[in-house]
RNA sequence: GGCGACAUAGCCAAGUGGUAAGGCAGAGGUCUGCAAAACCUUUAUUCCCCGGUUCAAAUCCGGGUGUCGCCUCCA
């Protein structure tokens, strides 16, 4: 499999340290508000990445940080704590804060079919970690106190930018508003492993630690917990690509200072979801998230699709009406498999289904072309061979893919064949039945003015009619 | 200012040196009293621009341009 590595700038091959064996990490959501799609976005595309590992036979094992503590708004601890500055908005103790959004984010990912990662850690269940990685990098001389912080001390590498040629002072320090340099640090690029004198004194979770109370920089919590779970070699780490600079290269480098070798072999960078006027955030534009959209009426798979349906390695432009266009490819290819399980299921084309799977595996081994995975699904429902062999593929692709067409197929069908149920009972579908049948015999007789009529009649009602080969069928509003 | 990614039809998009996939929308058709649905057919002489390499370039190389991102946090 060819994956797209941030660290190396190409796509290498993807092998991992232990044959068979994949050890993941992906940065975690700050629950100091919901997500928005844009975030879900990221998540959405390491979940095929994660899924297409399984797929292809690897044993997985994958572990996320939920960033519940420390994380300022800025570096140069100027900014408030992200996390304060919701409990504060909310009137809630940080504590519920982060509980109510660590649970609304798995809502909304259970919603997405985005599967909970083996390992969910809180930053705050990890403090003696950091600890532990803190007193090392100061007994190592990668770090030094100043001004009542830790800071890790970038100069101390050979090579301290990864996924950038940055050199130091081409970096602009207050490139946006309301930043300022800190002046404890000793290199522009040095950052806080570890506060215990901040401006912000009202931050509620401190811990004790050797150099006085105090509370993490957001940076060493990725290292910790990865560490902690996965050990001192990781095969693979996701994240959104404004990540890589200054979060994960940051990363790399305390923990590759921390353990004297070489800790993550492969980048894995999902690109940003913008809106017409640039980059989805939290502070400007509307604000998207799931609930919203399905309260506009959308399935949140549709937005699955919607995202599957581009690239992760290219910047996707949100809005409703390319939205809508990924509503009709999904509710159609529901109609299709829909027809496809009425059919007559006939016996499995074991040629057939291999090719067609290859031609899907060939698409995800491609840097994770997930576009044209999906074409991969169009070309098995146009595919010359029986319903049996091609819902065996659907099921199959729907491991990776999680658009769950098939289930929304059969649920449609079990509804159909209730509501048939139902209409035998029911004296209001009963004499919507009759006018159906009377309008029939109308046409029959070619009486098309009372036949309007009678249709007429039904949409008043709220019933739509709908003509078929197979007879009128309808729907009530 | 520095660094990175991307640029293909009205829109989403594939394509990784051999003559432009697929989806949506549009057009035509089959079916229909009409409509809807479904199905079939069709839609880029050309891939941001200019040079170069090659028998052959959307694909490789050089130089531009544009868009997005990063340099405070953000997926």
């Amino acid at each position: 499999m060819l994956l797209y590595n941030s660290a190396t700038r190409r796509r290498d091959e993807f092998v991992p340290n232990e044959a068979g064996k994949v050890s993941m990490y992906t940065c975690g959501p700050t629950v100091y508000h919901y997500a928005h799609i844009g975030n879900l976005r990221s998540y959405i595309m390491e979940d095929v990445l994660e899924k297409y590992f399984r797929y292809a036979g690897y044993d997985v094992t994958r572990v996320m940080n939920i960033t519940d503590v420390g994380h300022l708004s800025s570096d140069a601890d100027t900014g408030e704590d992200k996390m304060l500055k919701g409990a504060k908005r909310e009137k809630k103790t940080v504590m519920e804060i982060a509980k109510y959004y660590t649970d609304a984010f798995f809502a909304d990912c259970a919603k997405l079919n985005i599967k909970t990662p083996d390992v969910v850690a809180p930053a705050t269940s990890c403090i003696d970690e950091f600890i532990k990685v803190i007193e090392g990098l100061l007994d190592k001389g990668y770090a030094y106190e100043a001004g009542g912080n830790i800071y890790f001390d970038t100069s101390k590498l050979k090579q301290y930018y990864i996924f950038n040629d940055f050199k130091e002072e081409d970096l602009e320090v207050g490139v946006r508003e309301g930043v300022e340099e800190d002046g404890n640090q000793r290199n522009k690029a040095d950052f806080v492993l570890l506060f215990t004198k901040s401006k912000f004194d009202d931050q509620e979770l401190k811990w004790d630690s050797p150099w006085g109370i105090g509370y993490p920089g957001w940076h060493i919590e990725c290292s910790c917990i990865s560490m902690k779970y996965l050990g001192e070699s990781l095969d693979i780490h996701c994240g959104g690509i404004d990540n890589a600079f200054p979060h994960h290269t940051n990363e790399i480098a305390q923990s590759e200072a921390y353990i004297g070798h070489k800790w993550c072999n492969y980048w894995f960078h999902v690109h940003h979801l913008n809106t017409s006027s640039g980059k989805m955030s939290k502070s400007s534009g509307e604000f998207l998230t799931v609930s919203l959209l399905e309260s506009k009426g959308y399935d949140p798979l549709v937005y699955r699709l919607f995202c599957l349906q581009s690239h992760y390695r290219k910047s996707l432009v949100f809005s409703y009406e390319n939205l809508d266009n990924a509503v009709i490819a999904y509710n159609k290819m529901i109609t299709r498999v829909l027809s496809l399980l009425k059919e007559e299921q006939g016996e499995m084309d074991t040629a057939a289904f291999d090719e067609l799977k290859a031609k899907f595996c060939a698409a995800l081994d491609n840097d994770l072309n997930t576009s044209l995975a999906v074409t991969a699904v169009y070309d098995v429902l146009k595919a010359k061979t029986t319903p049996a062999t091609k819902l065996a593929l659907l099921d199959d692709f729907d491991r990776v893919l999680g658009l769950d067409i098939v289930g929304a197929a059969k649920k449609q069908l079990d509804a159909e064949k209730k509501a048939a149920e139902e209409a035998a009972s029911d004296p209001f579908i009963r004499e919507i039945e009759d006018m159906i049948a009377q309008r029939a015999a109308a046409k029959k007789a070619k009486d098309y003015a009372l036949a309007d009529q009678i249709r007429q009649a039904l949409t008043d009602k709220g019933v739509t009619l709908i003509d078929t080969p197979q007879g009128t069928k309808y729907t009530v509003n």
